[in-house]
DNA sequence: CGTCATGTTGAGCGTCATCAACAGGAGTGG
DNA sequence: CCACTCCTGTTGATGACGCTCAACATGACG
């Protein structure tokens, strides 16, 4: 266990390091925080809607979503998350939960109980004010989903997607750019994608069809790579603002 | 200014006492903050996408939203919010407003410079918590925007939002009932409704005119009664759990 | 060599957007 | 008082976007 726990918590500990000031101290004790951590294959429910969790969980590796269950099991996602996150530190305050937290991809995952948490809080106050500041993130990015879905058409929707993504993702040194080719991991099947973006699968693969064939975007299975940054985020009308990261750097000299 | 200020930093006051434990010193400190009120009218922008506010806003009365523009002037509300919220905290850490914040009535509107929190913030840690809970709260309530904008159609689309809206209003005690019915003030026109839902106003007039025949809900400009609270809930898939509100009580019995 | 998940394409249709016209009320100014 | 404008609500006609159903292809995996 103890081999599986040093270097993920790392990954969470960079990610609020990342964005944030941490005492020294309230890094040392976030460090042992981390005790139970458990591997997941992709679709596997962490937490589901109802449940009253008694501990918090934090993303090692891996994709994983939030979503809601409609009708004839059919969900609606309504957020993503990678590693370093910590995606139901609300349930802090929401004795029950309203949504699942569900796996994309395999997952490493690791929790801590409510209580180490609270004690840490009294004894560490600052870092409320660490994780106050990513659930503000975290709700920027969902009332951006909003605008997404509510004003977004098919193709512009998943290129805004896949810029916020690809933003996110750079943050967290998980992007690769190679002269003006941008590539990020997407291991999301079309029918994720369709569950993201609140459209059909079939009309996912066309728009996916669309995308690709304006050479913005050049999409695999595995794989995004983007080819017209630009371009890209003025078709989606992409504004980084929201995300609180440093902006994907463009190429000031393009043909 | 005094006559002015202490009504309203009540209302803002209650809906967190409404929600949350506060300290007596805690709550005391909170007393004295809100100092600058201002009343705006209807469809005025608060602030806006790109500024770098130096204060925070509470809405004392009226409702407001969060918005961010789109092509062509059109806009997209990303929340709502009423009497006693906060709805610009996140700006303690997000140095540009990714959004506007706009009255969508007449609104009485309180500030409290950025420094005078921070200063608070570190007298009182415990506030963060109390804080943080809100921001929490805004979330949830974006992520359940994102499913009913991302899944469900027209009709159920409004019905939960009116659902939504009365929740959260009874909580403050701002719904009136009688009998089987419930009632709520609703100041905004179809086409403030069109931003939020992300419908056309063309359509949000049809979706109201078929909501009214299905006899579970009246809407005249300035109102909203519901007749059939069930029936209204299950038709939208209301699940009020994300709302961390007392649930609206449904009389046991109904014909 | 099946089965299963995923991706792809076609056909038909429903929801919703757009454009347009008109009605009613509020406010303004003559 | 009326004429005028503006905002809001209402309705019709038309078409686009996206859904559903269906068929088939492909690759992974047993």
């Amino acid at each position: 266990m103890s081999s599986l726990s040093t270097q993920p918590t790392n990954a969470f500990i960079a990610r609020l390091t990342a964005t944030a000031d941490l005492s020294g101290s309230a890094r040392q004790a976030l460090e042992g925080l981390v005790g139970n951590v458990r591997l997941y294959a992709a679709n596997y429910d962490i937490v589901r809607q109802g449940d009253r969790p008694s501990q918090c969980c934090i993303i090692l590796e891996g994709w994983v979503c939030r979503n809601k269950l409609l009708a004839e099991g059919r969900r609606q996602v309504a957020a993503l998350h990678f590693a370093g996150a910590t995606p139901d530190l609300q349930s802090l305050f929401m004795p029950v939960m309203d949504h699942n937290i569900t796996t994309l991809t395999e997952a490493r995952v690791g929790f801590i109980p409510h209580a180490s948490l609270r004690e840490l809080l009294a004894r560490e106050p600052s870092l409320a004010l660490t994780f106050w500041r990513e659930t503000v993130v975290d709700a920027a990015i969902s009332r951006e989903w909003v605008v997404n879905l509510g004003s977004r058409q098919a193709q512009e929707r998943i290129a805004h997607l896949f810029c916020e993504v690809a933003t996110r993702l750079k943050c967290m040194g998980q992007a690769t750019r190679i002269g003006n080719l941008l590539t990020i991991a997407w291991p999301l099947s079309q029918s994720q994608l369709a569950e993201i973006t609140g459209l059909s699968n079939v009309h996912v693969n066309r728009s996916l069809k669309a995308l690709r064939a304006s050479k913005m975007v050049e999409i695999t299975r595995g794989w995004v790579t983007i080819h017209d940054l630009a371009g890209l985020m003025a078709f989606a009308r992409f504004n980084p603002d929201y995300l609180l990261a440093e902006t994907l750097h463009l190429e000031t000299a393009r043909n």
